[in-house]
DNA sequence: GCGCATTTATCGCTATGTGG
DNA sequence: CCACATAGCGATAAATGCGC
C-alpha cells in the first residue's frame, strides 16, 4: 500500500498512441479506475476522488461496489437508481445534495451482462450475446451501475450474520401460536439449517425423486423454483380453491381460516398501494429487503428477436442455430399459449376464441359482452400471481408512455 | 500448485501487436499491482511477473464487495491488506501456496460430480449424468475449488443457502397476519445485526451465472447447493396450477367472506385502473425505482431447453421423459406468461392484450363489473410476493427505457 | 481417471461518447 | 475541449468434457 511507486507510472511507456497519449493511470485516473470498477454502485458518478487514497486501490474497489457503501458513503442512493429510470419527473432534485456532480454523464447502452462481461452487445435486447450463452433471460438493462463478476467466495461474517438472523427469527417464530407455527413450518419445510453443504437433501435412489417436479411447477409462475418465498402465501390459494380443480394434495390448515382473509385483505391492499403509491411502498419494500435480491435475476425467459436469432445463426454452427431457433421457439409458443391464446387479435377486436369453443352464440352485443368477460377471466387466471397483474398493468402503462414519446 | 503451468506463462510477452501495441499486462499495471496486489499480500512476491497475485487476493477483493464493508470500509484497506492476506504474513513466501489461486477465477457450472470426472454436464440440478448415475442426490453444485482463504472467508454458496432459508422464512412470515407479524418482528427486530446487510451482500453474482442454461428448473425444491430444503409454498400450487395448465375456463372464483370482496373489490379498482388508465399513473411510473430490486435477483426459473431435454431422453425411461416434459412445459408457460411482454414488438406496434379489454366497456353493466372482481379474485388469490412484483416491473421499466434511448 | 483440445469467461487497457 | 464514463477488443486464464 505505501503509495504506489508514483514515478513508475510514467515509465510505463508502453507505446504512447498517437495522438494524445493516455497516461490513464495516473493519480486521477485510479480514482476512475476505481469509480469504474467498482461501479457497483457507486456509479452514480459521485466522484469518488475522496478516498483515493492509492494504496490497496485495486482491492478496495471490488470491495466497495456494495451499495452500502456508497450509501453510507455518501448519497447516491436509489436515487441514481430510481432516477435514472424515471427521468420523466426529473423535477426534484434532491434538495439537499446538491453536490454539482452530475451523476451520469454517459447513459449505457449496452446490458447489464455485456457491461459485466465487458464484451459486445448488440443492444437488442435479449442480446446476442446473451442468447448465445444461452440466458436470453439475463439480458437486462439496468441503467446503473455494472456489478462485478461473481466470485465464489463470501465473508464469513455474513455466513455468521445470516445465521443468527435466521436463528433468531426460528426463535421467535417458536412464541406464536401452535397453528400458525405450523402453518408457516409446513410451508417451509423445515430448513434445517445446516449452512454446511452437508449433503442430505435429496436421497438418491429413484430418479424420478429426484425431481421434485410436482407441484409448483405449474404454479401459474413465478414461485416456482426453489424460492419459496413466493409461495408462501399459504393462504389464500388454500382457502378458495376456487380455481378449478386443484392439483391434489396439500390440503388446507384448517385453523388459519381466519388468517387466510387477513392475508387477502392485505394483499388487496398491497396490490392498491402498489398501484397508487409506488414510491410509498417503497418504504416497505425495502424494509422487507428480506428476501434476497437475487432471486428474480438472472433467469427470466424472454424471447429472442428474429433479427438476434438471425444474426446469431450467421456465423455459428448449424448445431448452435438450430438450437437456438428450437429453443426460441419454445419460448414463443409458450408465450403464445398464455398470452395470445384466448383472443383473437386478427379481429381487431376482443374475441375470446377460446370461448368460441363453448358454443357459438349468435352476435348480439350481450354475448360479445360475454365473451369478453371470458376472456378476461381467462387472462386473470393465467395469472396467478401479482407479479403477473403488475407486471402487465406496468407493461402496458409503459408502452402508452413510451408511444407517445417515440411518436412525439 | 505445481499444477500451475505457469509461472512462466508471464514471459510469453507476446510480442507487441502490430498496430496498437498493448502491454497491457505489463508496466501499467505494475503500479497498479502494486499497489493493490502486492501489497496485499501474499503473493510471493514472485518476480512481478508473477504478481500474480496470487490470489487470493484477487477473488477475495472481489468477494468482499459485501456490505460489511463498507461499513468498515473506512479502511477497508487495512482490511484487505491485513485480512484478506492475513494468512501471508509471514509465510508469504512459498511460491507454492500462493500459486493455487488464480488470476481470474471464474465460477464453474457443472457439478460437482461431472466436473471430477471431467465428463458433460447438462448443468441441470440433479444433472442428467447423476440421474443416470442413480445418485441425483449427489448432484451437486459446490463451488469448491479453492477454498484456501482461511479465515474470513467462505463460500459464497454458503451464504446463498442461508439467504434462501432466511428469505424463506420471513416471505412466509409476511403471509400471515399483520398482527402475527408484527409481533414477531418485533420481538426479533431489535435490528438484530444490521439485517441490512445481507441482502447484499450476496447480491451479485447469482446462480444464473453458474447455471446458464435453465438448469434450476427442476430443482423445485432443493436449493441450489444441494440443501434440499424444500420449497415451500404449499398451497399456492394448486390454485396456480390450474391456471396454466388447464386453460379450461374456470367457472369465476367465488364464494370467500364478505369482507374479503370488499378488500378485492378495492384492489380490483386499483388495479383496473393501473391497466386502463395508465397515463394516470404515469407519474408515479417514473419514480419506479422502488424496492430493492435486487430482490428478485438471481433465481427465476426457466424452461429446460429442448436441447437438454432432448438429450436426457434419449436413453431415459419414458416415464421420466415424459415427466420431464410435461414439467418443462408447465414451467414454459408459466414463466413465460410473466415475462411475456404483451405486445407484438415486431409489429412494431404493439397489440396491446389488456388495453382493448379495458379500453371498451364504457357501459358496463354492474353485473359485469361483477365479474371483473371475481378475476381479481383470482389475482389476489395468488398474490406471491411483493418484491416479484416488483422486480418484473422495473426490470420492464427497465427495457422501456432503454429502447425510447435506443430509438432515440 | 485423465491428458489435452476446445470453449468460455475475465479483465487490462484503448477507443469513443457525451455533458458541461 | 476536457473530464469522466461506457464500449468492447483481444490476450489469456480457466473450465468443460471428448475420447482413450
Ligand atoms: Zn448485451
Ligand atoms: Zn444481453
Ligand atoms: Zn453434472
Ligand atoms: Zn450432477
Amino acid at each position: 500500500m505505501s503509495s504506489f511507486p508514483s514515478s513508475s507510472d510514467r515509465d510505463k511507456q508502453w507505446g504512447v498512441g498517437p495522438g494524445r497519449s493516455f497516461q490513464q493511470y495516473e493519480p486521477s485516473s485510479f480514482a476512475e479506475d476505481l469509480a469504474t470498477r467498482a461501479p457497483h454502485n457507486v456509479t452514480p458518478g459521485l466522484s469518488h476522488h475522496d478516498w483515493s487514497d492509492p494504496s490497496g486501490k485495486r482491492s478496495i474497489d471490488r470491495i466497495i461496489q456494495s451499495e452500502d457503501y456508497e450509501r453510507s458513503h455518501g448519497k447516491v442512493e436509489s436515487l441514481s437508481d430510481s432516477q435514472a429510470l424515471s427521468n420523466d419527473s426529473g423535477n426534484e432534485d434532491d434538495p439537499e445534495e446538491k453536490h454539482r456532480e452530475s451523476k451520469r454523464p454517459r447513459m449505457a447502452i449496452s446490458c447489464s451482462e455485456c457491461r459485466r462481461r465487458k464484451i459486445k452487445c448488440d443492444r437488442n435486447i435479449p442480446c446476442m450475446a446473451c442468447v448465445r450463452r444461452g440466458m436470453p433471460g439475463s439480458c437486462r438493462w439496468e441503467n446503473a451501475k455494472v456489478e462485478p463478476s461473481p466470485q465464489p467466495f463470501a465473508l464469513k461474517t455474513q455466513v455468521d450474520d445470516l445465521q443468527r438472523q435466521l436463528e433468531s427469527l426460528q426463535e421467535t417464530l417458536k412464541t406464536l401460536p401452535a397453528e400458525v407455527v405450523k402453518a408457516v413450518t409446513m410451508a417451509q419445510q423445515p430448513s434445517n439449517s445446516n449452512t454446511s453443504p452437508s449433503k442430505q437433501g435429496i436421497e438418491h435412489q429413484d430418479p424420478r425423486e429426484a425431481f421434485p417436479r410436482d407441484t409448483q411447477i405449474s404454479k401459474g409462475g413465478v414461485s416456482s423454483n426453489g424460492n419459496n418465498h413466493t409461495s408462501s402465501r399459504l393462504s389464500a390459494n388454500a382457502l378458495n380453491a376456487t380455481s378449478s380443480a386443484t392439483r391434489s394434495n396439500a390440503p388446507p390448515p384448517k385453523g388459519l381460516s381466519a388468517f387466510y382473509d387477513d392475508a387477502a385483505e392485505n394483499a388487496a391492499v398491497v396490490l392498491e398501494s402498489i398501484a397508487f403509491n409506488p414510491q410509498t411502498n417503497e418504504a416497505d419494500a425495502g424494509n422487507d429487503s428480506m428476501i434476497s435480491h437475487e432471486y428474480w435475476r438472472g433467469n427470466m425467459l424472454t424471447p429472442i428477436s428474429g433479427a438476434a436469432l438471425a444474426g446469431s445463426a450467421k456465423d455459428d454452427p448449424p448445431k448452435l442455430r438450430h438450437q437456438l431457433e428450437q429453443q426460441n421457439q419454445e419460448y414463443t409458443s409458450a408465450l403464445t399459449s398464455i398470452v395470445a391464446p384466448p383472443w383473437d387479435i386478427t379481429l381487431d377486436r376482443f374475441n375470446p376464441v377460446l370461448m368460441q369453443q363453448g358454443g357459438s352464440e349468435p352476435d348480439t352485443p350481450q354475448h360479445l359482452m360475454r365473451h369478453k368477460l371470458d376472456a378476461m377471466h381467462s387472462i386473470f387466471e393465467n395469472l396467478p400471481s401479482l407479479s403477473q397483474s403488475y407486471y402487465l398493468a406496468e407493461q402496458y402503462k409503459n408502452i402508452i408512455h413510451w408511444r407517445s414519446r417515440i411518436l412525439q
